[in-house]
DNA sequence: GAGTAGAGATTGTTCAACAATCCTGCAAGA
DNA sequence: TCTTGCAGGATTGTTGAACAATCTCTACTC
């Protein structure tokens, strides 16, 4: 993306510095509460806050260095995405999720996911090989995080893998619905014991979803996937009961 | 939009506020903030304000008597249902939905409506037939308001059936999606000139979704409900255009 | 031991002031 | 004529304090 290159290509050009604006628009547009919502974001999501936790208004106050106000704001966020819950006159806590939930969000992952791959047969124009890619960079993080025995990281980039999947549907709601369902499912991740066998099965079928896609085999991809949907969902209960 | 035309609209928009605003307050409720977005919520789905109004929060803290922090905190839980939208240093807006929109959300509510019905056969416990109970009153709601012509009550009873019809999954995550996707829906509705056109000919098809369900024939019904989907979609899509 | 009253702590709500940002109109320059 | 830069007025973003409502825990009475 030199600027030197100046061809005639007004649109091309129009498009970069659309582009360009987003990118910058991504990073200076955020208020306070959507910034003090990220960090909260990232504590719940890697596991600092545990299931169960009180998040005290106070304390955290001055740890982020916002007012209560704004804070509460963050909190209505997060309320919203589901990583935390309000109880009347007794605080915000991170949610303690249990196999109703595994159940409820399996249900609502299978239906949504399966669907858009199904969807990609009528699609038109075709789906681009480009918008592939994404999902080919998942599989490789995934890939190399195994190799390092870091099954968190590869947990993420499953999860950072079928977000793309959803993506691909080119839906503003339905990239809004997975986000939420995704980070209610790492609430469940972290009350299990045994990552690996949590997370390692599922890079090989990934990748098979990602052949099959590639090959333009959406069919047979939406099964593959609605198998590996139901075999998580399983694992997660399993999981759950040997707690 | 001439400048004497726009004051015209905001007086006679302040008016119709100020009735509500009365009108609710006859209620008790909780808190400022949620009687306010009581007033507000109506105010948007009964149409006084349109898609691409803005909500100023010097005028609305008179209107309302509250003050602009409970005033925002009422935008908040409007944003949360998908009927405000923030521009950051900008203000709030009721969001103009188009054409993708519709496209957009028409496939969410057909995936999730008719995997709902179909899901109904493999349930267990069988479906309690007093589950329905809610789904006929909405009928008889919309029937009775259709032999009076009022056509958005009519909109307000169809929409209260889906609703249900969703509740009959059971899915908490489930009835937070569709309570969104209508809201939204609903602000689709006002761009359109004949309601009648738009909500009469569904209420034969939804006392024929109700009746296929009380004899338990799920399939079909789910049938049903993906042709009343796709021709609703199709009528709101011609609406728009003619518009 | 059961029940209750009250103190202390935390959350819920409101307000007014200040800071940051956007929009508008106008004038200078190419 | 069109662009660019700059005030200024208007609007939103954020804060801290104050007070009300509610919960929790302790101590007391019976």
């Amino acid at each position: 993306m030199s600027i030197s290159q100046r061809s005639d290509d007004d649109e091309g050009r129009q498009a970069w510095l659309r582009g360009v604006a987003a990118d910058v628009a991504r990073q200076d547009r955020s208020s306070s509460a959507e910034r003090a919502a990220d960090i909260l974001r990232r504590s719940i999501t890697e596991g600092a806050l545990r299931p169960g936790a009180q998040l005290s208004e106070i304390e955290l106050t001055e740890v982020l260095d916002v007012s209560r106000n704004t804070l509460r704001e963050a909190f209505r966020l997060l309320t919203h995405e589901g990583l935390l819950v309000y109880k009347l006159h007794r605080g915000v806590f991170v949610p303690e999720l249990d196999e109703h939930d595994v159940v409820d969000l399996y249900r609502l992952r299978r239906v949504l996911e399966v669907d858009v791959l199904r969807g990609l047969t009528h699609r038109t124009p075709e789906l681009p090989g480009e918008r592939l890619k994404p999902l080919e960079d998942d599989l490789l993080d995934a890939e190399a995080a195994a190799l390092d025995g870091r099954w968190a990281a590869v947990g993420t980039a499953n999860m950072r893998f079928h977000r793309h999947l959803i993506g691909l549907a080119d839906s503003s709601r339905l990239d809004d619905i997975t986000g939420r369902l995704l980070a209610e499912l790492r609430l469940l991740f972290h009350v299990i014991a045994t990552p690996q066998e949590l997370h390692e099965p599922y890079i090989a079928r990934n990748r098979s979803i990602y052949q099959l896609l590639c090959d333009r085999q959406y069919e047979q991809a939406a099964d593959v996937l609605q198998d590996y949907l139901l075999d998580s969902e399983q694992g997660l209960l399993d999981a759950f009961r040997a707690r």
